[in-house]
DNA sequence: TGATCATATGCCGATATCGGCATATGATGG
DNA sequence: CCATCATATGCCGATATCGGCATATGATCA
């Protein structure tokens, strides 16, 4: 039984359609952190981050792909808007090492607890 | 002035050396998995993956150059080990949005409490 | 309708990636 | 020293990716 939401997708993941890929590019983390500042246009993305124009679109085609941002038209421009609730399963899937970290802490303390417990018997 | 530990590297990832391209290939995800469960060497990941031994080597090796494991030689076997605290840069990032997420659900509520207001005065 | 702004798409070349296979390196035991 | 186990590395071919540039599409306004 899986541990938390994560599926652990099997064999291949066919390159890009996949949300770890989609965030594996440098230059599309940075779109999307400017998208936390909420709803923009394209151009807006290409001032902030002085990429050409096609790049920001292009890298913006691969996030839609995956669903990390969606747009809507507004007369002649097009705003894209962040979908966060899709870092889902990158999320999930850190949450496993998270676990392991806190048991791995725990773990520690019980160890130091026990060092103490020694201690007062001597 | 930077939101979090999350550095935010600026032009090119140079591909490999970037934590966050290492976790976009599935196959370096599952290795990582199977670490959760602590040290194991090379052999006990490939009969657990059903991947051939060289892959799982030089994927090992990627994970290794960004540090997301580590390995100690044991005997004539190579004991990896997973370096849960390199997962910090996806935590830092994660951060970001899940302060997103949160802002949104505090206008989610304070939009209910206005629809609730407005249904009193009526 | 024609000009212009905003964005998307197509093509190109360079480079990287990944899997598969063979083989090299390295340690251990007889 | 040789055989063997455990792992790493090298080479290959297929494919993908990314940036750069030109250009197409699409909407707006005069």
């Amino acid at each position: 039984m899986p541990i938390s939401a994560y599926d652990g997708e099997m064999a291949r993941s066919s390159t890009t359609a996949d949300v770890f890929n989609a965030i594996g590019d440098a230059r599309r983390r940075r779109i999307l952190d400017v998208l936390i500042g909420g709803e923009k246009p394209v151009g807006a993305i290409v001032d902030d981050l002085s990429i050409p124009q096609p790049q920001v679109s292009k890298h913006l085609r691969v996030l839609s792909e995956v669903g990390l941002v969606t747009s809507r038209a507004e007369g002649r421009c097009r705003l894209y808007r962040l979908e966060a609730a899709r870092l889902r399963p990158f999320r999930d899937w850190l949450a496993q090492y998270e676990q392991v970290l806190s048991a791995r802490l725990d773990r520690v303390d019980d160890y130091l607890q026990e060092l103490q417990r020694q201690g007062e018997q001597q």
